[in-house]
DNA sequence: CGCTTGTCGAGACTCGACGTCTCGTCAATA
DNA sequence: TATTGACGAGACGTCGAGTCTCGACAAGCG
C-alpha cells in the first residue's frame, strides 16, 4: 500500500530520488500482464498467475526496484488496483429508498468487478489472500472503506439502533455473496443479481426482530 | 476425487494391485500435516502450505504413488476431507420452523469448519481453488451436495414457487457469508453468527415479493 | 515354474517462481 | 567533487510442482 514510505523524522534525503516513471511503469505492467494472463480470448478473466519477474521485465525495470518499494506482490496489485479504482466507481447516488440505494450500490460494485483489468486483478488478489494471511489482511484493509460505505448506507435507512439487525452481518452477507460468486463463477454477478440481492438484503434489514416463523 | 479410477471396459487387471494401506497413509498424512502446518500453538488454523513432497515423506510413500492416483493436491485434500466429513456433520434434524432448521443447519456447518483438521484442510482447499480454476471446479462439485441440502431446506419451508424469492440467491448468501468470514477471519463463525444469519435469511425468504420499501 | 503387467518406495531431474545479493551506472545533495 | 542512494540487469540459493527412471515386489497367465 505505502508506495511512498513514511519519511518519518524528516530525513535530508540525500542521493538520487525515486523514479516516478518506474513506479507508474510497474503499476501499468502489473495491470497489463494480469489482464493478459487472464486470457486475451477467453473473457473469463480468472487472472492467471503473474510473476514478479514478468512484471519487472514488462516494465523494463530491475526486480529489486519492485522489492524496494513494495513488500509483496499483493501490495503491488493493491496499488495498481487503487490507481484504477479511482475513476471506476461513481460516488454514492442520490438517496432514494433503501432498496434502490442498495441496488445501485451493488450494481456499481458488480459492474466494476466485471471490467478489465479490475476483474483479473481482483482474482489475483483473492488468490494471494487465500495463500498468505498477510495478503488477506491487506485486502481487508483495502476494502474497508467500501465496506464502511455500505454499512453507512444501511445505517442511514434502518431505524436507529433497531435491535436484532446486525449491520455487519448484512455487510458480510453482501460481500460474501460477491466474493463467493466471484471465486466460484457458478452464477453471474450481473445487474439482475444485484437487484435480487438488494431486495433480499432490504427485506432482511426491515424485518427487525419480529419472530420470523411463518407458521 | 476418483481415487478408484473407472475400470471402464472391465480390464482383466493383471499386475500388482493397489496398496490400500498406502492410500490411507497418504490421506492421513495430508490431514496430519495440514493441521500441523496451521500451527500447533496458534489455533488459527490458516492451513500453511503443505507440499506433496512432505505428504509423501510423512506417509512413507513415493511421490509417484500420489500422482498415480490423484491428479492434483486439491484432489488429495478433497478425498481426505471426505474421509473425515462423513462422521462430522449430523443428518438434518427434525423439521421445525424455517428459522430453527436454518439455524441448526448453519450452526452444524460452522461448527464442522471450526474443528481440526477440517478447518485447516478447508483453508488449503480455498487456497487451491483461488489458484486453479480446476481446483475451483472440484471444490464446487464437492460442496454441491451440501448446497443442495440447504436449497431443499429452504424450498421445503417457502410457499411453493413463491415468485421473487430466488433460492439460489439465498444459498449463495449463506455460503458466501461463510466463506467470506472463513477467508478473511475478521468476524467469528460461531453459533451466534449462525443464529443471526438464519434469522436474516428467514426474513428474506418469507418476505416474498412484497415491495420492500419501508417508506 | 517363468513371463508379463503394473504398483511399490526412493530419489534424481527439470522447470518456474520467490526473494536476496551484487555489480556498474546514474542523479542529486552537500 | 565526494557521498548517498536509486537505477537496470542479472546471478544466485531455495523451494515446490510434476515427470522420469530405477530396482524391487506382487499378482495373473501360460
Amino acid at each position: 500500500m505505502s508506495s511512498a514510505p513514511e519519511s518519518g523524522a524528516r530525513r535530508p534525503h540525500t542521493g538520487r530520488r525515486r523514479n516516478e516513471e518506474a513506479r507508474q511503469a510497474i503499476l501499468d505492467a502489473a495491470l497489463r500482464l494480469t489482464a493478459a494472463a487472464a486470457g486475451p480470448s477467453a473473457g473469463g478473466g480468472d487472472g492467471g498467475a503473474v510473476s514478479i519477474d514478468a512484471i519487472a521485465r514488462e516494465a523494463r525495470v530491475g526486480k529489486q526496484t519492485i522489492y524496494r518499494w513494495w513488500p509483496s506482490k499483493s501490495a503491488v496489485l493493491l496499488d495498481a488496483l487503487a490507481s484504477v479504482a479511482e475513476q471506476q466507481i461513481p460516488p454514492s447516488p442520490a438517496r432514494g429508498s433503501l432498496h434502490a440505494d442498495l441496488a445501485a450500490f451493488l450494481a456499481d460494485t458488480f459492474r466494476a468487478a466485471r471490467r478489465e483489468p479490475t476483474c483479473s486483478v481482483l482474482h489475483s488478489l483473492l488468490r494471494e489472500a487465500a495463500q498468505d494471511p498477510h495478503a488477506s489482511e491487506l485486502l481487508r484493509l483495502h476494502t474497508a472503506a467500501r465496506r464502511a460505505e455500505l454499512r453507512a448506507l444501511l445505517a442511514g435507512h434502518t431505524s436507529p439502533q433497531a435491535p436484532g439487525v446486525d449491520l455487519d452481518l448484512l455487510v458480510d452477507q453482501a460481500y460474501g455473496f460477491f466474493w463467493y460468486r466471484f471465486l466460484l463463477g457458478h452464477a453471474p454477478l450481473d445487474d439482475a443479481a444485484a437487484e435480487q440481492l438488494a431486495r433480499s438484503l432490504a427485506a432482511a434489514a426491515t424485518a427487525n426482530l419480529s419472530a420470523c416463523e411463518p407458521a
